[in-house]
DNA sequence: ACCCAGGTGGCCC
DNA sequence: GGGCCACATGGG
C-alpha cells in the first residue's frame, strides 16, 4: 500500500462532487429492497423495479411477505436475476415480519447483532448486509463494493482480489467511526465508480488521477 | 456480437 | 480459505 490513504482520497472525491448525502431512497425498507435488487446489477435497472413495486404498493415488509412470488418476480423483472431475487427478498421480508414484527424492531438492535443476523438471511451477504446496517439503520459499519475495491487496486495497489473484510479492515482502522461519514465516503466511491472506475477505467477527468498508480503508469507507457 | 453492472450461494478441493 | 459457476435484464 503506497501513496493513497482514504482521507485523502475521500477529500478529492468530496471536493469534486460534493456532499451526496446517500441511500436515494423515500423509506428505510425500500433501502433494504434496494439492497438486495442492486447485486450485480445496475441502479437503472432497480429503479425500474422499485417503481414498479411503488406503482403496486407493494414496496413494504408486509406486502411483500404476503405477496403473490410469480406476482413479485414481473414486478422486479427489470432488475435481473428475478426469479433469485424474488425468492429471497419474499424470505428476507417473512423472517423480519415473522421474527420482529417491524423493520423498525429488526434494525434496532446493536451494529453487531444486526449484522450478524443479517448473514444468516439467504440472499444477503456482506455488502448487502453492511448498506442494510449503515444506511436502514444508521449504524457505523464500512461497506465495501466492488467499485471500492477497483478503485483501491488502482490507486493504492491493494490486491484485485482484496477480501471483504481485509478492505473493511483497512478502512475501519484508518477512518474515524462516524455514520455519517461512512455513508457518504461509499457513496463517494459509487459516484466515482459509476464515472470513472468501471472495468474500463475512464481516467480523463478523474478527481483520483493526482494519486492513481493506474493512470500514471498508463502515462508513462508501463506495464500495470 | 460482444462486455458489463453498487453480489450471493452452492459446490469442489 | 479460495476458485469456478449459475443466476438475467437492459445499456453501451
Amino acid at each position: 500500500m503506497s501513496a493513497a490513504a482514504p482521507m485523502k482520497l475521500y477529500a478529492l472525491m468530496r471536493g469534486r462532487f460534493g456532499f451526496l448525502n446517500w441511500w436515494p431512497a423515500d423509506t428505510k425498507f425500500e433501502i433494504l429492497a434496494g439492497a438486495v435488487l442492486t447485486q450485480q446489477t445496475s441502479w437503472k435497472n432497480v429503479e425500474g423495479a422499485l417503481a414498479n413495486l411503488k406503482r403496486e404498493h407493494a414496496l413494504s415488509l408486509e406486502s411483500i411477505a404476503h405477496i403473490n412470488i410469480t406476482k413479485l418476480e414481473q414486478l422486479i423483472r427489470p432488475s435481473g436475476f428475478y426469479r433469485q431475487k424474488a425468492a429471497r427478498l419474499k424470505g428476507i421480508c417473512s423472517y423480519i415480519l415473522g421474527n420482529y414484527g417491524t423493520l423498525e424492531r429488526f434494525l434496532s438492535q446493536n451494529v453487531t447483532a444486526l449484522r450478524k443476523e443479517l448473514l444468516l438471511l439467504n440472499g444477503v451477504g456482506e455488502e448487502t448486509a453492511d448498506s442494510i446496517v449503515l444506511y436502514a439503520g444508521g449504524k457505523p459499519v464500512f461497506v465495501i463494493d466492488a467499485y471500492t475495491r477497483r478503485a483501491m487496486h488502482r490507486v493504492a495497489g491493494t490486491s484485485e482480489n482484496i477480501s471483504y473484510g481485509e478492505l473493511q479492515g483497512f478502512f475501519g482502522s484508518r477512518v474515524r467511526r462516524n455514520v455519517r461519514l461512512y455513508k457518504d465516503m461509499h457513496a463517494q466511491f459509487v459516484e466515482l465508480g459509476k464515472r470513472y472506475c468501471k472495468a474500463k477505467p475512464v481516467c480523463e477527468g478523474c478527481p483520483l488521477n493526482s494519486v492513481c498508480m493506474y493512470f500514471r503508469s498508463k502515462k508513462q507507457g508501463e506495464n500495470y
